[in-house]
DNA sequence: ACCTGAACACCGTTCAAGT
DNA sequence: ACCTGAACACCGTTCAAGT
């Protein structure tokens, strides 16, 4: 499926081509080209003529390797989940879950653009499903029902992919100070209980802290169906 | 703050209009009818030009009322939150939690656009934050501190947000097939936890009950954590 | 005051052609 | 086999003008 369909990665006659030569071309060589350009710049910003531009060829030359601007999208997001390494099975189940879920954050926080291109497009290549894989052995010898199982690995996946999409990048001070300025702006009489606990509120908007805390309280709830099943 | 810039919802000459004639235009009427619009469209397809086609205007009529693109979907997204009525508080704190998390989640599941809108930017308008002081003034009444109310309603706002991002709309049957097909074709040795629950690992793939059962989780995690503190 | 066409600087992609 | 310029049908937005 998919991948082995580049021309070899061959580098063009070797031997003493100067340093701004560029490898031949290949999906695999363009799909990392756009990751890199995607991990300096929004997703909105990303056209095949800027990638064409960057690749040093033209921009009809992409649509050799790829049918469209969407296959490509396909093609790094595959890429960027082929990558992920799967941390050993060791510990508890919980351990086990909360590991898998730390490691494909990190790749998300990584290169934020992989979660927008998966919004409303279904994951479901090898590469990928492999994660949800290892994160469904680790449940299912720990006990949890097909059905649980099932349902905690959507709700895991949810959670990565939305905290990674609507909580400000990297909760930049810029974004806190944004914030914080416009609670300060709310009328106190309609918000007492935002503006008592504002601090708290600007601080939960985004970091790894809040990532971790929700996983956390998510791993409790798993931990509670477990035990009552 | 926003909305008083329109010229007042005036009918045009009161009296024998024919029905095509339409209601003189303001950020509001222009706001609605993008929302229409996306409705029943996708994200990708609205434009100034096609909206203002659809009102019957020149294109560069919108821009009398918004500055850009983007502040119209802001107001539209505005538009829908400030929408949503807030269920009387009646109840125990999770009764009263889930209520609004319900109502917000039918919001967003009637306007899906909505939730693509507010990608990696904050909500921080007051009809929206009111939905947060809702939930914020439930959970603190029933003893949860500064910070764990602030992580929770964060945490919430999360799954709301990824639920209606990332799950196949409306679950459609052809969704749902796509992965049957998918799953179908990986090789059952790489696989075997997720092809021994491939009809559960579809079914929690969108849907009512996958998104209640999710939210029931979450509630059994901030039960647990209110009960140990 | 309110509305707008023309124009500019972009898009993704088809097509017919170049080597 | 591999690459590509020109062209088409779109974008958002600036500007200068219309009523």
């Amino acid at each position: 499926m998919g991948k082995g369909q580049a021309t070899g990665d061959v580098m063009p006659a070797a031997g003493g081509a100067p340093e701004t030569a560029s490898p031949a071309l290949s999906r695999e060589r363009i799909a990392e080209a756009a990751l890199g350009f995607l991990d300096r710049h929004s997703l909105d910003e990303l056209s095949m003529r800027r990638l064409a531009a960057e690749l040093g060829v033209g921009t009809m030359t992409l649509y050799g390797y790829f049918r469209s601007k969407e296959e490509l999208l396909d093609a790094v997001s595959d890429l960027t989940f082929d990558r992920v390494a799967l941390p050993p099975a060791e510990g508890s189940w919980r351990e086990q879950i909360r590991e898998v879920v730390m490691v494909v954050h990190r790749t998300l926080a990584h290169h934020p653009a992989a979660a927008r291109i998966r919004a409303e497009r279904p994951i479901l290549t090898p590469g990928a499903l492999r994660i949800t894989e290892a994160a469904l052995k680790s449940l299912r010898e720990a006990g949890f029902g097909a059905e649980d199982a099932a349902g905690a690995v959507r709700l895991v996946f949810t959670y990565l992919f939305g905290f990674a999409t609507f909580n400000p990048a990297r909760s930049t001070a810029d974004a806190r100070a944004q914030a914080t300025n416009a609670l300060a702006a709310l009328p106190m009489e309609d918000f007492p209980e935002m503006l008592a606990i504002a601090d708290q509120a600007v601080a939960a908007m985004g970091g790894e802290k809040t990532f971790e805390r929700g996983l956390d309280l998510i791993l409790d709830g798993l931990e509670a169906r477990l035990a009552s099943s």
